[in-house]
Formats: C-alpha cells, structure tokens, sequence
DNA sequence: GTCTATAGCGGGATAGAC
DNA sequence: GTCTATCCCGCTATAGAC
C-alpha cells in the first residue's frame, strides 16, 4: 500500500549510501539494500535497472553533498590559510557522515581500470575550483609563506592526511596500540595536526 | 608432466601475489588465477584447500617480505631521523612491487569485520620494534627536537603520506591534472617531502 | 507500483579417473 | 599431481500476475 507516492525510489537510494559509504558493507549484494529497507529487491531493478546503475547513482549524489560546501568555500575571496581551514573542517565532517565513501570509490576505480569494455561510471575530472585553489597556493609559495615545491604536493598531502586516518582506521588502531576511544581522540586532534603541517609556524 | 616437483605450489602462490597486490585486480577468481599461473584451476584448492586459504597465505608471505629489512631498521640504533628515512626508503621501495598490498588488506579487514563467524585471516598486532620506535619518537619530541603532539600522530602522519598517494593514484592524478609520467615524477619526490614535515627544517 | 516465480550464470569446491 | 566432470550455491535480472 504505497501512501506517499515515488518515496521508495528515495528510500532505496538512501538506504544504499547508508549501507556502502557509511557501514562500509562494501560487498553488499541487492539483497541485503533490499532487506535493509524494508522492500522487495525487484524495485531495485525496477527503479534503478541496475545494481551498477544504483551504485553510480549513490556514488554521485553522495559525491555532490560532499562538494555542496566545498565548492563554495574554495571559491570564496578568504585568505588561503582560512579557506584550508574551512575546507578541512568541512571534508572532515562529510568523511565522518561517510567514512568509507573513499575506500569505495578506490575499489571501483581499481576495478573498473582493468575492465575492456570502459563503462566509466566515474569519469572524475579535476574541478575548477580545485584548478584556482592550486594557482592559489603557487602564489602563496612564490611569497615565501609556506614552504615551496610542486603545489600538487599540498594537495596530495592534505588528502593523505585527511583520508588514510580514516579509512584505515581499523589497521592503524592496531599499529598504534590503541582502542576505539583513544582512536577518536587522535582522530579530533586531527585538523590542527594538519593545519600545522600544511602551514608551518616557524616559517 | 611434472618436470620439476613441488613447483607447482609456489608457482600459484607467486602468480596469486602478482595478480592480488602487484595489478590490483581486487576481486580476481580463482579461474583467473590459474590461468594467469597456466594451470588447472583445481589445483589451488590441492594445494591450498580454498580461495580464502590461498589469499591467507598471500598476505602472510608478502607482509613477511616486506618486514624483512623494516624491522632490521627499527630496531638498530641509529638515530631517529637516519633510521627514520631507512625505513622510508624501505617501505616506499617495497610498496612500488606491491602497490596495492595496503588496499587489499584494507579491503579484507573491511569485510571481515562484518562477519559473524570471525575466522579472522589479520590478526595484526602492535609489531615489537614499532613500541620501540614509538618510545623513541616520545623521546626526541622531549628534549624538543620535533614538534610535540600525541606520538600516534606521527606514525598516522608517515604512513598516510607513503601510502595514500599510492592506492589512490588514479584520482589524485584525476584531482591534480597529472598524467602517469608528472604523476611518477611527484611520486619519486615524495621521500623528501615526508622527511621535511616529519623533521620541520625550522624548529 | 509491488509482488512471486523463475531463468541464468559465474564462482568455489569436490569426486573420481588417469 | 593433474585432469575432467559435476555439484551446488549466491547473486542479478526479468517475466508476468495482481
């Protein structure tokens, strides 16, 4: 008995950002999305055609709520410093709704690389945004404020910094000894580690 | 005909690690397996009972070559920054045979961690020479030679920035507009750039 | 729009001949 | 040790009734 109408559709989507990108059940089949919430699995294939055609779905819709901010904030006329400090704090709190939205996308970028037939469900292309943020750093570089090389440096250090934690917390939490409390601790120390590391103060 | 005995096995055993952590083809058969090696696919399940077993026993032998010289290394007696850099070395020159190593374990414990039945193929535990080199990083964030902060921190730092810009090579040379030569050139760079904000120059 | 039933395949594992 | 043949299961997808 469908009382408000076209709602599953969403509910099914939600329900599979919910289970891949934050339960990180990243072998779930349509079976377990179907179950999860609570309806038949063949409305998957009736509103999504596919089980790939739903993944590419979350994929971007969950990709877009991430750069909603995101996009915003580097954009903005604010000084380099604050808008890394924005930007940082926004991404952090995406990757917490979402902490293996990441790792997900990895594996099927891996997976999809070595298939013949190229369905390219992602086809992630550098952003605009990013393009100005990273002549923003060049010059900020060539002022002598924060320590110079290739400014694709800055950014692949501040992803490292921000994303492996995080994905890897599992593997980490055993190397470091540490227990699920302690963990979440360092991870909360995390923005300011980062700030200090991408904006050296002695310099 | 067996000309030489016994060879069989590692053959398998070689191809499985190739194919797993030097390709990254993730989600590989068995079947792929054994035609990669050239052999019948029966045969893994001769020698090594199942995919699961056989993937057990990859892991085990490749982590094992890759803690061979990292352990030496922590373990000497040479300062924190030489042996700091060795092991940098080390590990960058062993994650370039297995680039992929990191990810399919992150992957594995992923899954295993939702099992019911923990038939928990990683165990990985806190190594010995780790605790060491930890009280080691305490000791010079003491006597005020590195900056001072939780000493987690410091290992979570290293690894992100040698393991991150690896696994996801793909979209960061999406994201920084990077093609597989420029991207290469940055990696090559990387061991100085980690060495600088493990050891800020400055302070 | 939602269900049941079923097709179809791809993968892991085993039995048994050689 | 190595092969062929076969079994069985889990998963995706579709046909068709309601």
């Amino acid at each position: 008995m469908p009382i408000i109408d076209c709602q599953t559709e969403k509910l099914i989507l939600d329900t599979a950002m919910r289970v891949f990108f934050a339960e990180g059940r990243i072998n779930a089949t349509t079976q377990d999305i179907a179950d999860t919430a609570g309806v038949n699995r063949t409305l998957i294939n009736y509103y999504f055609r596919s089980k790939k055609a739903l993944i590419a779905t979350a994929v971007k819709k969950t990709q877009k709520e991430f750069m909603r901010n995101s996009d915003l904030i580097l954009s903005s006329a604010l000084p380099l410093r604050v808008k890394t400090e924005n930007f940082i704090d926004d991404f952090l709190k995406n990757q917490y709704k979402y902490p293996f939205l990441e790792s997900f996308i990895m594996v099927e970028f891996t997976n999809q690389r070595l298939k013949k037939n190229g369905s390219t469900v992602f086809s992630i292309k550098q952003p605009a945004p990013i393009k100005k943020y990273l002549a923003e750093i060049k010059n900020e570089m060539n002022e002598g404020r924060i320590p110079k090389y290739n400014p694709s440096h800055f950014l692949i250090n501040m992803f490292s910094l921000m994303i492996y934690p995080v994905i890897m917390k599992p593997l980490q939490m055993s190397v470091c000894n540490l227990n699920e409390k302690e963990y979440q601790e360092i991870l909360n120390e995390r923005k300011q580690i980062i700030m200090n590391i991408l904006f050296p103060p002695a310099v």
